[in-house]
DNA sequence: CTGAAAGCGCTAACAC
DNA sequence: GTGTTAGCGCTTTCAG
């Protein structure tokens, strides 16, 4: 691997003056710039990152935190950061903590201090209280995606209004028999969305005078499959009588849907069905649903940690969402009114 | 941040004792390494990367190239990668090169030659000549996942037989008139991976003294959507009239599916649907699949790369698959054979 | 078994 | 503008 020096003494500088040229810190006449770059080019050589990190203290490269990495949601997010940071010049470095526990606290104990990144975003996880002083200890911005966390600035997405917006879509079609697909809330892990998006569905049913029924509540745990059968048993209660439905993933939604197809309903005919993410299987379904726009999400948070970086101060927020709607809603039958 | 001078300092000891007693290399008295290891444990101490990787020249972090991060089959493949790389003590780097040509010109000119990691992966990546010498260059260990490369060492599955498997399943259930969705040839960077399943397709019809029809083949681009679209096609016309439809992915068969159900036929009384890949979804869709064990393909690259490391022989070699038959092919009909 | 010392390859003051 | 000189924090001979 060819070194510093040897371009320097190829181009007949000081190695000094290599980096400067190449890096473009500090003074350096564009001759002597154009000839070092000729010489670099020539011999093929590259900083060692290492090396440089040594000496300058920065790495060049920001970490990424997800529970999983095979998630629709999750991968669309890192999608989003893996484009913005190379076009920042950074490197990715992945940290998946799924699989075991003995990994994920391995990671915040030991691999993240290796001073490896400058920077950490963590991707939809609820810190627990030694986990963020893990992180915080590192003294390295870091930031969460998904909503507020009370250890870390956080880009939040209002999961409440969210499932309000939904709702609101339905009760605006003139449904007044809603049910709600959410999550389990012991797999709460994630900045309680399916609460959150629950108390959203709720609020948007007191708001329009509608009661809260139980018998229009299923819980599955955002899949297709899940919310395929949740789905199923919903609307197989006799005393559930539901026009519409609201899923807290277009997973279930379109688990919904295809429930709905096999007992003979028509979508939407006799059931509208509406969904949140925005997934890119929703416009093939027909789905109406509340998009949260993942990809700009990473975008954002890279964003975000880059200028802190550079010495801006962080900008957190909320995130933006759009009712997208297609052909799973429709408005209430009269007659079912 | 406490470096290991402090920890030395603390342990009444040399920095050269703290190095050793912490990697575990070279001797130190059980006493000296216990007093060492406690010291740094209350001081919070963790090596940096850098001076470590400076002072060695190992890293401990794997690079990973792929093209996509947002389609199952990669996230798949990067999900058992993770894992495997978690478990053997190193951190993953992620180049995702899909948006941009630039992004891939510039991740492989230089990125990848900042000597950031010890070894690549690349997945279903066919490299050009003059990216596999930029590889080369790095003299790290490279291994690819998905087809034989003529640059690379390979994890090669062998898609020949993938589309025999898939098709003689259908053969030997008494189908003639057989159908195949494949992929866009043009599109065919990945290994020529549609070329090939096709390719065995047709072995199979031969070995089975069926014609190959033109009539009986369309293109998809390996997602639903278009899986669904083309089928239709194939389905509606007079002349195709197959009983049995074979796709080259998961995702499209899953289309072929919904597309037969829009159109009143029945799976599979009245089409036999096989795809390819063992797709989260395909288990839910009863679909009957050749499984190729995404996830257990980025953990054999990671062994392969780590004995390398390790300075073992790197075990190349060919990726298992398997058929798993469920509800969505059947017998032919004895009035249709 | 342990310490001293020489680097790994680069950057950043500080001179000139 | 450019060169000199110290390190950055660790590992690894080499002595002892």
């Amino acid at each position: 691997m060819v070194s510093i020096d040897e371009v320097a003494r190829a181009a007949g500088v000081s190695a000094a003056t290599v980096s400067r040229a190449l890096s473009g810190r500090g003074q350096v006449s564009p001759t002597t710039r154009e000839r070092v770059s000729a010489v670099a080019r020539e011999l093929g050589y590259t900083v060692s990152s290492a090396a440089s990190s040594l000496a300058t203290g920065r790495t060049r490269c920001i970490g990424v935190i997800v529970p999983f990495i095979d998630r629709w949601f999750f991968n669309s997010v890192v999608s989003g950061i893996s484009d913005a940071l190379t076009r920042a010049g950074y490197d990715l470095i992945l940290y998946n903590v799924s699989s075991d526990p003995d990994a994920r606290r391995m990671i915040f104990e030991s691999v993240i201090h290796r001073r490896r990144v400058d920077g950490m975003i963590a991707v939809s996880l609820e810190l627990a209280p030694d986990e963020a002083a893990q992180l915080a200890r590192l003294d390295i911005p870091a930031i969460a995606i998904g909503g507020p966390s009370e250890n870390l600035p956080a880009l939040a997405i209002d999961d409440l209004a969210l499932g309000r917006l939904a709702t609101d879509h339905l009760v605006a079609l003139g449904h007044r028999r809603i049910a709600h697909l959410g999550g389990d809330p012991a797999f709460d892990l994630d900045f309680h969305i399916p609460t959150r998006r629950r108390q959203g569905y709720e609020q948007s049913l007191e708001a329009a005078g509608l009661p809260v029924e139980p018998v229009l509540y299923a819980q599955a745990d955002f899949t297709v499959e899940s919310g395929y059968h949740a789905a199923k048993q919903l609307l197989g209660r006799p005393d559930a009588r539901m026009t519409a439905l609201f899923a807290a993933s277009d997973e279930m939604a379109i688990g919904a849907i295809l429930a709905a197809r096999d007992l003979g309903y028509l979508v939407p005919r006799d059931l509208s069905v509406v969904g949140i993410d925005g997934h890119s299987l929703s416009e093939f379904f027909g789905l109406t649903t509340v998009d949260q726009f993942p990809t700009r999400q990473g975008e954002r948070a890279v964003e975000a940690i880059v200028a802190e970086l550079d010495g801006l101060p962080m900008a957190a927020g909320e995130l933006p969402f759009e009712l997208i709607v297609r052909s799973s809603t429709a408005a209430a039958r009269p007659a079912e009114t």
